[in-house]
DNA sequence: TCTGACTTTGACCTGTAAGTCAAAAAAATG
DNA sequence: CATTTTTTTGACTTACAGGTCAAAGTCAGA
């Protein structure tokens, strides 16, 4: 239902997040997104110049989520132990709350190295970037190679969201990795 | 270009397998599948009856392949801790060999849990399976819930499948694993 | 070489999804 | 109110993908 707090656009954006998550780009028609959002399917291109711009939309706020959420908490203090702890604490809550974004994130991530165009450039650097910066914070405690590890470990958690609701639990996650670290 | 050694249905295998590894079931076309597999596109629905038959069966052959290399090595003999880790090498090889049949596994798995008909339950059925056999071989020496874990930890290998080339090696998967097996 | 079974293809049909557009409906502005 | 601007939609075009089919080519055996 079209929601009255957001506007239409923003209606819009979280249907295709809805719809984007559970299927993949191809799978998913504008009619399907104009029904989820309740609106006729023209209005899509009202707001929004085409599919691909749309995906792109939907993609970049999925994970602008992700990436507040993982650097708004760790970035302040401490150990370096305990900031990658926390970090990882922050990766598993999102996982716990927003599993949509983060399947969103997780189906679809590859689209963008295979797809070519440069106005793909943008979003790819963005991921690597986030990358990176997990990369940062993990190496400086861990003995392998640190961006490698890194990707490792979000992939991790991250690929939990791909399984069907209710197969593997957070906690689950959250004991593998925290095992990992242990050392 | 077609295969001498293989027969033509082979080829086509082989192309839908290498077609929907790197693209998803929507984005993926007959017409892709046929270029790759140099024929014309009405000759695959000689060998196959639709695209979704052709689907389950390229993925039928990976997921196969997959079984056979992880239960072939390490059902033979020995202690837990051997055996469970044997089973994780064999993964791991897998992914080193087959990465391209890995990446179709992982990719779609979440496909049968939301297609519906019951010609779907077949596979869906033999994936449990699998799951359950990992399950069996690793539950005798983890303490946390056993399937659960297991499942984690075929995802762990198998997410890395998604990653684009070059971006984490094998080794830096197995290290991680072998670190989660550790304690 | 003739015949019949198997294999391959060009041409076609059909449905559906992306995208357009002119006009209707609603909101804002004076 | 009247008019202008913004938002929304029904009806359409276009392209392309799944799928069919009749005919053409290939090849083995009588």
């Amino acid at each position: 239902m079209t929601n009255r707090v957001n506007g239409v656009k923003e209606s819009i954006l979280e249907a295709a997040r809805e719809a984007f998550s559970s299927k993949s780009y191809g799978d998913v028609s504008m009619e399907d997104i104009a029904k989820i959002a309740n609106v006729k399917k023209p209005l899509i291109y009202y707001y929004f110049p085409s599919k691909s711009e749309l995906f792109k939309a939907a993609w970049d706020e999925a994970f602008h989520k992700l990436e507040d959420k993982v650097f708004g908490v760790s970035e302040n203090d401490g150990k370096y132990v305990k900031k990658a702890k926390s970090l990882l604490r922050s990766y598993i809550d999102f996982l716990r709350n927003e599993r949509q974004s983060l399947r969103l994130i997780e189906r679809e991530k590859n689209r963008f190295y295979s797809e070519k165009g440069s106005s793909w450039e943008h979003i790819k650097k963005e991921y690597d970037g986030f990358v990176n910066r997990v990369a940062d914070v993990l190496s400086s405690e861990v003995d392998s190679n640190s961006s490698e590890y890194a990707r490792a470990v979000a992939d991790i958690v991250g690929s939990s969201a791909l399984l069907p609701d209710g197969q593997m639990s957070p906690d689950t996650v959250e004991l593998i990795i925290i095992k990992s670290l242990a050392k």
